[in-house]
DNA sequence: AATGAATGAGAATTCATTCAT
DNA sequence: AATGAATGAATTCTCATTCAT
C-alpha cells in the first residue's frame, strides 16, 4: 500500500501529484479486484491510499472515471503489443491468433500479481465490465479475421459471432487460468487457440 | 361456517399470491439481467411488478433470497429438460450438446421478449453475471462431458477450461443473437455447436 | 394462549366476540409487559391470540385503543375498592392510606401473575405510562389528603407535591416489589406507608 | 476576540466537531426526555440540531450509542459533584442528601430552559424513562446510604426500596416543580429531603 | 493541494392499517 | 366476522460528492 502522501519524496510537488494519481489507480485496481466494481466504494479505494477522501476528487471526478483511467492505462500498455503482432501477421493467422491470445493472457497474469493474488482462493471474481484492453483485442482480432476472409485465407463465417466467441473464450478461460497455481499462460493459450482454429473450419459458411 | 380452507388453494387469494411471487421472480430475472445483480435494487425489482415496496418482503427477505429462488426456479425448469437429454445422450454427444445449447438460446430468446424489447434501443446493457439458468445448463454439460471422457467417447481434455469455454461461447453468442432481427436461435445454436465439436478434437490431451 | 377463534365454543356468535375481545386484551397485557408498549407491535399482540391481524381491527382501532381499554379494565376493577376505602376513611388517615396502598400493591401483584412472571428476571420493565388505575389512586389519595387538611387532621403541606410523592412511591416501590420472590405486598405496603406517615410531619408547612 | 485555545485542537474544524457532538448529545437528551427513548427516532434528534441526517452517523452509530454517550456524559458531570459531596458527607447525611437532590433539581431546571419552554403548553409530556443522570445521582445516594447503614449512622432499612423511593420522589416532585412558575428548586429540595429524612426513622428495620 | 466533516439523495426494511375475499 | 396479503409512509443507514479550512 503506497502511502505516498505522507512521504513527499524529494520536495517536488509534481512528483507527489503523479505518485498520488498512481496510488489511487493502484488502490482502485486492488479494490475492484477484491470487491468488484459495483460493490466497492470510493472510500474503499481512498482508504487504501492513506489519502483523505476529498483528495480523490482532486484526481478523478468519480468512481467511473478511475475505472476508465484504469482501463485506459491497461489499454495503453496492451494495444502496442497487439498492433505489432498485427503488423507481422501476414497470412499466418494461427501465429497471429496465438500471439494475441498469449499476449492477453500474459497481460492479465501480470495484472493479477498486483492484486488478485491476495484474494481468498475460490472466491468468485465478479467480471465487472468489458475493459478497454479486452475491447482492443476484440477489435484487433475482428479486423484480422475480416482481412483474412477477404483475402480468401479463411472461410467466410459469421464474423460477429466468431469475434464474440474468441473474446468470450479468452476472457473466461483467462479467468480460470488465474485461479490455478501455477498460472500457466502457455497451456491456456494453447487450449484457446486450438479450440478456435480446430472449430473454425467446421463453422457454417455464409452464403452471400 | 364452511371450513374449506386447507386443501383447495384455488381461491382468488391463492392465485394472486402465486402470481405475485412469479411477478417478483420475473421482475428480478429481468432486472438482474439488465442492470446486474450488484447494481440493481430491491426497488428496481418491485417497481417493475407494480406492487408496493413492502410487498416484496411478504415474499422474500432480501435481494439475495430472490436470487436464490431464481436459481432454484431456473434449475427446476432446466434440469428436467437436460436430464432427459442426458438420459438419451448415450454416445450421441453432438445431439446432446445441440439440444442443450438450443434450450438455452430458446430460453433467453423467450426471456427477452418480456423486457428487452421495451428498452430504449441502443442503450448498452451492462453485462450480465452468470445467471442461475446458465449455471444449471452448464453444470449439466460439464457432467456429460466428464462422463463421455470417462467412457472413452471423448478425448481427455481440460474439462474446466472446456466448460468455461462453452459457457462463455453460449453467453456471448447468445447476446449477439439477441441483437439481431429476427432472432435466429437455430443459427446461433449451429454456430456454437459446430465450433465446439469441431474444436474439441484439436484440443491438447491430458496426460494422466 | 387462547385460540378462541378456532373453537367457537357453543355456537354462539356473541360468545366468540367477547372471547376474542378478551383474548386480544390478554395478549396485549402480556406483550406490553414483556416488550413494553412502545416497542411491541400490533402483530406481536395478535400473533399471540392466534387470530388474524385484520381481526384486531374489528375490536380495536389501534394499539393505543387496546392500551386504553386495558387501562379502563384495570380501573374498573380497582376504583370500587378505593371508593369503598374512602367511604370509611373517617379520620383514620393512616388506616386509609395503608388500605389504599395495599390495594394497589395487591392489584399489581395479581396483574403480574398473568404475564410478568414469564419475563426474564432482572430485565428492566419499561414503565410505559401513567395508567388509569394509577391515576385513580392519585386522585383518591389527593382528595382524602385535601379533606384531612381542611378538617385540620393533617398539617397543611404542599398537596401537589405530596400527592405526587405518594403516587411515585407506590409506583416505584411496587415495581421493585414485583421483582422479588416471593412478592410480599405487606412489606411493601408497610414500607411506603411508614415512609409517608413518618415524613409528613416534617414537611414544610404552607403559610397561607 | 482572542483565540483562547485550551489545548492544541483549536482549529475551526475541531471546534465545529466538538460543537456538533454536543449538539447531538443535547438534542438527544431533549428528545429522550420529551418523547421517550423508544418512541423518538434518530431523525427527531438530528432534526433538532439542524444538521443533516447523515451527520448523525459521523458521531454515533445508533440511537443506542447516543444514549450511552449521554449516560457517560451525565455521569461525568454529576459524579464529581456527588463524589465531592460524598467525601465530606461524614456523618452529615442530611447535608449530603440535600446537596444531591438539589443538584438534580438544578440540573433538570436548567435542562428545561433549553427546551420545555418552547413546547406547546398543555401538551402532555409522556413520561420520561430513568435518564442516566438520574441513575447516576441515585446510585451515589444509594451507596452513601449503604455506607451510613454500615457505619451505624443510619437505621438498617430496606435499601432497595429506599433508593427506589428516593428516585421516584425526586422524579415526580421534580416534574411538578417544573410545571410551576417560578421554578423553585429550593422548595422542592426542601420538600423531598424533609419527607425522606422524616420518614426514614419510621421505616421498618431489617432483622438480619 | 490536502483534508475530512457535512451533506442529502436514496437504499433496505418495518409495520400499522386497509380491503378484497 | 375473519382472514391475511397489500399497501406505503416512516425509519434506519450508506456513501458519492462538496466545501470550508
Amino acid at each position: 500500500m503506497s502511502q505516498v502522501a505522507y512521504l513527499p519524496p524529494a520536495g517536488k510537488r509534481e512528483q507527489t501529484k503523479v505518485a498520488n494519481r498512481l496510488a489511487i489507480l493502484d488502490a482502485a485496481r486492488e479494490v475492484f479486484g477484491e470487491l468488484g466494481y459495483d460493490v466497492c466504494t470510493v472510500r474503499d479505494i481512498i482508504r487504501r491510499t492513506g489519502l483523505a477522501s476529498g483528495t480523490f476528487y482532486n484526481y478523478y471526478k468519480s468512481k467511473d472515471e478511475v475505472f476508465d483511467a484504469l482501463a485506459d492505462e491497461g489499454a495503453r500498455r496492451f494495444k502496442p503489443i497487439l498492433k505489432a503482432l498485427h503488423a507481422r501477421a501476414d497470412d499466418d493467422f494461427e501465429g497471429y491468433l496465438r500471439a494475441a491470445v498469449s499476449a492477453y493472457f500474459e497481460f492479465i497474469a501480470h495484472e493479477q500479481e498486483s492484486w488478485r493474488l491476495q484474494r481468498p482462493p475460490g472466491e468468485t471474481i465478479p467480471h465487472a465490465r468489458t475493459t478497454p484492453e479486452i475491447a482492443a483485442v476484440f477489435e484487433e482480432v475482428r479486423s484480422v479475421m475480416a482481412e483474412g476472409m477477404e483475402r480468401g485465407n479463411a472461410p467466410r463465417v459469421d464474423l460477429d459471432y466468431l469475434a464474440a466467441a474468441c473474446i468470450a473464450l479468452a476472457r473466461e478461460v483467462g479467468d480460470k487460468m488465474l485461479e490455478r497455481r501455477p498460472v500457466d499462460t502457455a497451456a491456456a493459450t494453447d487450449f484457446c487457440v486450438k479450440l478456435i482454429l480446430g472449430g473454425v473450419p467446421s463453422l457454417p459458411r455464409l452464403e452471400d
